[in-house]
DNA sequence: CTGAATCCGAATCGATACTG
DNA sequence: CAGTATCGATTCGGATTCAG
């Protein structure tokens, strides 16, 4: 059900840093990747195309901090390190992976628009 | 139906540059707001607990080159600037609407998570 | 293998002032 | 009302280097 406008008010203050966390391009990524299955450091890394390793590790920091993903060390040698989803985390992989659908689905959506719209100006 | 890792990978590189245009803390809150109705410039900035005039400018415009918002302009005295939602923006609305949802549900869990990180370092 | 630390230029942000 | 212009501060991105 949507929220009223005054709901929606209410609740603003608290959302939009929440939205902060996790509305970001490695973010979304990241915790759908890790939906999949625990994935190592180095595994993340290649899937995500172009990624240094300074923002994957931010990204990862960050995503441990509010609760959505676990770090695991493994000592042995070499040392792992194994990133899992939590089950926190598992709740946001429904709306995650409608917008990950959404942006495969309507990537020529938008390069036509922006063409478009920078042949305007 | 949940991506195969190949269908990912081939995917991901066009992936990436579309969730920099809308997993954008503004963004998200400005289409969800304009699915709900049209609204002026200020009526969002009100609604936008925070947000500068610049920062709405920029998301309004960048929404708008890529097709997910229209600007219309009343020539009238003083001048109205009506911002819409367009047909390709609206089929983000469900995908946006539970990842706002999931925001208000879980503010307090990331809250604790970030407590309790904090705590430990 | 899995990072941490540093450096640097670019991009973005926020606040303020000004305009048609 | 709906922006634009500006400027300093903060952040970000990428490259490199080092370490357990």
């Amino acid at each position: 059900m949507p929220y009223t406008e005054d709901q929606v008010l209410e609740t603003l203050p608290g959302v939009r840093p929440v939205l902060e966390q996790i509305a970001h391009k490695w973010a979304i990524l990241v915790l759908t990747f890790l939906c999949e299955e625990p994935k190592r450091f180095n595994a993340l890394k290649r899937r995500l195309d172009g990624i240094t390793q300074k923002a994957l590790t931010e990204t990862l920091r960050r995503l441990e901090r509010n609760g959505l993903v676990e770090r695991t060390v493994t000592v042995a040698s070499p040392i792992a390190v194994v990133y899992s989803i939590t089950p926190l985390g598992r709740t946001l992989q429904d709306p995650l992976l409608a917008l990950y659908d959404w942006a495969v689905d309507h990537q020529g959506d938008l390069t036509e628009a922006q063409a478009r719209f920078d042949a305007r100006s």
